[in-house]
DNA sequence: AAAACTACCTGAGTGC
DNA sequence: TGCACTCAGGTAGTTT
C-alpha cells in the first residue's frame, strides 16, 4: 500500500525515464478508476516532461500543454517496462515514451487517480488544501501544537487529516505516536508543545527511514513493483496485536479508532 | 466549525 | 475445493 514513502520511491524510480523525455501515445484501458481519467488525457501526447515531483501522495508531471496528476491510492503502482511485456490484468493505463520504453500504472483496486490539468498545479482543486510536507521546512512541533489548540479528535485523526499535514497513512500514524510515546486515542488539543516536538520528530523519522529503505529497492524498480519487503520487519507497533513490544515486552494492542486499525503499547504511550 | 461516517474496489484470509 | 464472508486502506464528499 503506496504511502508516501512508496510515492517518493516510485517518482524516484520513474523519473529518470521521465524528465525531458516525450510522451508519445497515451492508451487508456481502464478510464473508471476513482474518478474517470478525462479523454483530454490525450493532449499529453507529443508533450515532453519538464519535471516531475511530489505534493503529499500525489505525483506531479509537468509540460507545456498542462500538468499530469497520479495518485496511486491503495493499490497503484507505476512501472518502467518494455512495450513487449504482456499487459498485466489491472494495467489501466499505459503512456509510450519517446525512446521505445513504457510507462504503466496498475491498480487492482482502482482507488487511484490520473487527472490532467492545466494551470497552476497548487491551486488544484486536489491540491488546494492539503497541509504542509511532513519532510518540509513548514512542518515541526511549534506547528502542530499551534493548529491542534481546541481540537477534540484523536491525534491519530489528527496527524492523518491531509488538511493538517500530508503523507501520514494509517501505518506510519501508529509508527510515529509509538516512537513519540503519545497514546493515539489522546485528544489533540491537550497534548503539550513538547510532545509535540516529539511527535514531529518521530514522522520525519519514520518516513525518512522507510524511503531509506525503499531507495534501497531501486535497482530492482524496473523488475518489481517497488513495494520495499523489509519495510515489514521494522514495525514497532502496526499490524503487531499481542506481539511483544519491543521496548517495554508487554502486549501491542489494536483498537479501532474512526474506523481504522489502531495498535498501541498501553504501558509505553501514555 | 469540527468530527465522524460513507463510498469507492479487489485480493487475501478465514470459517464452514 | 469452493463458497460466503470480512477486512484492509486513502481520501473526497456527505452527514451529524
Amino acid at each position: 500500500m503506496p504511502e508516501l514513502p512508496e510515492v517518493e520511491t516510485t517518482l524516484r524510480g520513474v523519473l529518470p525515464h521521465l524528465q525531458g523525455h516525450r510522451i508519445r501515445e497515451v492508451s487508456v484501458f481502464q478510464p473508471q478508476l476513482r474518478w474517470p481519467v478525462p479523454a483530454e488525457i490525450d493532449d499529453l501526447a507529443g508533450q515532453r516532461i519538464v519535471r516531475g515531483y511530489r505534493r503529499g501522495k500525489y505525483l506531479l508531471f509537468e509540460t507545456a500543454a498542462g500538468t499530469l496528476l497520479i495518485h496511486l491510492g491503495m493499490s497503484g503502482s507505476l512501472r518502467i517496462l518494455a512495450p513487449s511485456v504482456p499487459r498485466r490484468k489491472h494495467d489501466h493505463v499505459s503512456f509510450r515514451l519517446e525512446g521505445g520504453k513504457e510507462l504503466r500504472f496498475h491498480d487492482p483496486r482502482r482507488f487511484g487517480t490520473i487527472q490532467w490539468m492545466q494551470g497552476d498545479p497548487a491551486a488544484h482543486p486536489l491540491l488546494a488544501h492539503l497541509g504542509p510536507e511532513p519532510l518540509g521546512p513548514d512542518f515541526d512541533g511549534a506547528y502542530l501544537h499551534r493548529l491542534s489548540r481546541g481540537r477534540a479528535s484523536a491525534v491519530k485523526a489528527f496527524i492523518m487529516d491531509s488538511r493538517n499535514v500530508v503523507g501520514v497513512g494509517n501505518i506510519y500514524a501508529c509508527e510515529a505516536l509509538f516512537l513519540a510515546g503519545i497514546r493515539p486515542s489522546r485528544a489533540a488539543g491537550k497534548i503539550s508543545r513538547a510532545r509535540y516536538e516529539a511527535l514531529a520528530g518521530a514522522i520525519r523519522e519514520v518516513l525518512a527511514a522507510s524511503i531509506e529503505m525503499g531507495g534501497t529497492t531501486l535497482r530492482d524498480f524496473l523488475n518489481e513493483s517497488g513495494e520495499p519487503g523489509y519495510f515489514k520487519q521494522t514495525l514497532r507497533a502496526y499490524d503487531r496485536e499481542g506481539e511483544p513490544c519491543r521496548s517495554c515486552g508487554g502486549d501491542i494492542l489494536r483498537v479501532v479508532q474512526n474506523q481504522r486499525s489502531t495498535f498501541f503499547c498501553p504501558h509505553c504511550q501514555r
